[in-house]
DNA sequence: GTCTATAATTCGATAGAC
DNA sequence: GTCTATCGAATTATAGAC
């Protein structure tokens, strides 16, 4: 382990191994875990594939670190109570469609078992968080954070994995003025008597 | 080919042959279609191998015969319209528990193109077409079969799938009575201003 | 740090005996 | 119709030279 000579000027291996995020990154996205294979990031990083497990350990570890997500979500402490499904639909749209690596997880975690616990993790307890910081009931909390991810989740799905046409084609704006509502009664109304 | 003695005797192949389908399909669901093995199906249908490509010629024509399946969408004209969400949720949910082809088909349309395909078919064909027979703007009924889509497969892809803690706890009734209004909204209200 | 070579599996698919 | 044997390809992962 030598010492950069800056601590501004990146290691060669740093710029490597960002290489192989980025191209890990797509191809789990593009393809899942299963038919994304390491050769293939390589490849697309060029570098060797055996770089790839020298850096990450093995497939399962590359994964590990490429999809570390945060999905940033807004203090909705200093949002309109009116408005809470307005703004979380507009931040999970640019998020999405900003960052691919939630696609990679959303595609990943249909078959690969680590996958799917990285999401409940932070369906469960980034949304969770979120939802909490508001005066919501603590005993509904938790459902209100799954109902909004069944919908967000399911927009993703549509929209991003399985391409429904009317999905794709709806401009951000008309999703926005369609889910919004949803959201806001998962997040601060009542079921159906 | 050989005809049977008797029209109601099925023949020995048939028996096989439905068989390695329902074994196909809980290997699909289980698995995904990668990790699936044609290998794996044949040994939970105490059958040799061989005789699933024998049967069905390859993975992919397997699958495309374990992921045949029909909503059986109730016919909406004689549904109250103010029901529609509620009959729609109902229909839904038995129609997802009582029958995991459509959790194969949920798990392998994430990363099989053929999948997507047919995941495409089924609601861009079968649920809009159900929409359409109420009295809706043609011009906006595909747009709301595929809202429609989207919460359902987010709740489909949250509960059966992910398994997210609050949205496999949630029971029938409560599911219905917060996810039938969202659906209702989105066949037959409008999108806010 | 980088690359070559290859081990060790596993899979889909085929050929052919019975 | 059923099964044995196996091919050929692709994969993750490792060992070790440079």
């Amino acid at each position: 382990m030598t010492a950069p000579t800056h601590p501004t000027q990146p290691r060669r291996s740093d710029v490597t191994r960002a290489a192989i995020l980025r191209a890990a990154r797509e191809r789990f996205a593009a393809d899942g875990y299963e038919r994304a294979t390491i050769r293939a990031i390589a490849a697309d990083a060029r570098i060797d594939p055996s770089m790839v497990m020298r850096y990450y350990g093995s497939k399962e570890g590359l994964f590990a670190a490429a999809a570390e997500f945060d999905l940033r979500l807004p203090d909705l402490t200093d949002v309109p109570p009116g408005r809470f499904g307005d703004v979380l639909v507009r931040h999970f749209l640019a998020r999405w469609e900003g960052d691919e690596t939630l696609v990679a997880l959303l595609r990943a975690a249909s078959t690969n078992p680590g996958a799917a616990e990285r999401m409940r993790g932070i369906f469960a307890d980034q949304l969770t968080s979120a939802v909490a910081t508001f005066g919501t009931d603590p005993a509904t909390t938790a459902r209100r954070a799954g109902l909004v991810a069944s919908q967000i989740l399911g927009l993703a799905f549509t929209r991003y994995i399985v391409r429904l046409p009317p999905m794709v084609e709806l401009d951000p704006e008309e999703l926005v003025s369609w889910v919004a509502p949803t959201l806001q009664r998962y997040l601060t109304g009542q079921p159906e008597s």
